[in-house]
DNA sequence: GTTTTGTGTGCAAACGATTGTATTTTTGTA
DNA sequence: TACAAAAATACAATCGTTTGCACACAAAAC
């Protein structure tokens, strides 16, 4: 209703509002006691700033973008948690825009943000983002960018991924360790830098036991619950695997309800090992094995990094978290 | 970098600012053909509105807040989806805000969106919130404020809220249905309306099957996943109950593993549904029974509720969103 | 041929803060 | 007491739009 303004304060006060902006800075060109008094009186008068018109003088405001796929996945949904634990108390406010998977979404979103002049923009490229026309703008516009998981090298600045290559290593290592002996895998689309590397843990593992790699064992493009059920059977008819390591939790969802529709047991018939550790994988039956990315982590270094390129300092271009891979009951078989 | 302005455009085009900006915005005031010269020329150009600068000068911005408890909440999530679905194609754009559930963040959230002049606020209460100042606040300062899901009568404006007692209440019938006679619940906070209308169903349920109302068999505050497993133990051992409605579904999860590892038999032994129908429930071993609330719907409702509020329509004080009793093998025992 | 009406533009003042520069006040020192 | 140096405050321009009002010039009405 009524707004107060810095020169509402400073009328009241008789001074200018430029003290009055100085005094609410904290800035020392203004007397401790007028600070003080400042201070105090706008808290009487419920003075709340006006961040537009801060921001418009600045030419930059302390919103930050950030541009997700999705966030009701549970990876994402952390992340951004992550994110805020560190940005919030550095006094910095995160506005989350949903991409939906679609390059459309996504360039509507960078455009949306650069309008808004937030101080940064974070994101994890969707699925269908091949062009980066949109992210080259961000660049030019001398905005900080910052990538996550989903990230292409062909741009600048911090990009913050998972150990994927040793998840697919550790997921492989353990089912071979269990005894398995053909040890098929369902990836994501090659398109997606996290989907090689975790095939290419995948084949370090089997390599390092001296298994051969058998490319009918390896199939891409299997992510989703339908996929991973259809794809089992097929596996299952065509060839003589026995155990499957799933690039994603949901396609190992859906080759489990495979496996048991046509009536394996597992793991003592055919072992399964996913990735992401989503919050369903220990509740399944059996509980499915994965490996577990470290969101939070993630989160916090993403934000960190941010902070940093702000603030112009040095930032690392690649950061790697580490993942964590967690044996359930789905792969637990002659493990010593 | 190099930022376009309006006045470059003006320049460019021998003309003044103002009818650049008249111009741009479609406004009958400018003739048709310098209309599309600017448009043109604009685009041309490269410019992007100064989001900052248009807000300043109008009071207000073309963003709205949304503050939850959490998003990696299944239900917020989705909830946020529908809002998206029908706000952005009305040209706002979202910035969420997480509570964690904290008072104190909750206050700080609302703060900032008031600094950054948003055209109106969503929110969803936390469980710390027991007092409303900030939401007066938000009323004082004629922004429109729309509630959902955990919702205060004390505040003006749209509620939209599931229909929680007719979930507890079919929840409730379908036990009984089954054939259980012992019926015990489970139920959150009674600070929280939702939950005393889950119980209000439940008991309405009973009580229209003649059946009586032990209270020994309602417990309230159990909604974890810990919880539900204690509560469980207590509950055999204390009472004759062979089944319960949880009013979530992690506190039936917990509770079914508590009956698990007693060695009951589900739904044989003891009948379990919980509410919320949570990703995992489907996936669980018995499948979960549960009461799936359409959070894109009610996602939809409040954002064509928010629009409302802020081209000064009327709009409803309160919505109900209707909810969906799905029946899985946790329950269905004698189901005729 | 003057007045009315209507178009299309331009002028200039906001919006509320920040900040370089100028001015005043205070302080310290000779 | 005088006078420079330092400290505190004031002045004024600026960020990029929007918008009420004034103005020019046409066509229409009298």
């Amino acid at each position: 209703m009524k707004k107060v303004t810095i020169s509402d304060i400073a009328r009241k006060l008789n001074m200018t509002a430029s003290t009055v902006s100085r005094a609410l800075a904290n800035n020392t060109r203004v007397s401790e006691s007028t600070r003080a008094k400042v201070q105090v009186t706008a808290r009487e008068m419920g003075y709340q700033p006006n961040v537009m018109a801060a921001s418009l003088r600045k030419g930059t405001s302390d919103s930050i973008g950030m541009i997700v796929p999705r966030i009701n996945r549970h990876f994402f949904s952390n992340v951004i948690s992550g994110v805020e634990e560190i940005l919030n108390p550095a006094g910095y406010n995160l506005v989350i825009i949903q991409s939906g998977e679609m390059l459309s979404r996504e360039v509507k979103a960078v455009e949306s943000l650069l309008q808004n002049r937030v101080g940064g923009i974070i994101i994890s490229l969707s699925l269908q983002t091949n062009s980066f026309e949109h992210l080259q703008e961000v660049i030019k516009h001398n905005v900080p960018l910052v990538q996550f998981d989903r990230v292409t090298k062909s741009l600048p600045g911090s990009k913050i991924t998972n150990d994927n290559y040793t998840g697919g290593y550790l997921a492989t290592r353990h089912l071979i360790k269990c005894g398995f002996k053909h040890i098929a895998h369902f990836s994501g689309s090659y398109k997606l830098r996290a989907y090689r590397e975790r095939k290419a843990g995948y084949i370090a593992a089997l390599e390092e036991a001296g298994m051969k790699v058998d490319e009918k064992l390896i199939v891409d493009d299997v992510i989703t619950r339908d996929a991973g059920y259809s794809h089992i059977h097929k596996l299952v008819m065509r060839t003589s695997a026995d155990a499957v390591f799933c690039a994603g939790d949901y396609s190992a969802l859906g080759a489990m309800e495979g496996l048991k529709s046509l009536g394996y047991h597992i793991p003592d018939q055919f072992g399964i090992v996913g990735f992401a550790n989503e919050p369903f994988s220990e509740l399944m039956d059996p509980a499915l094995s994965s490996v577990e990315q470290n969101a939070l982590e993630m989160g916090n270094k993403v934000a960190a990094a941010m902070i940093k390129a702000i603030q112009k300092e040095e930032v690392p271009e690649e950061e790697v978290i580490p993942v964590r891979f967690i044996g359930r009951s789905s792969s637990w078989k002659d493990y010593r």
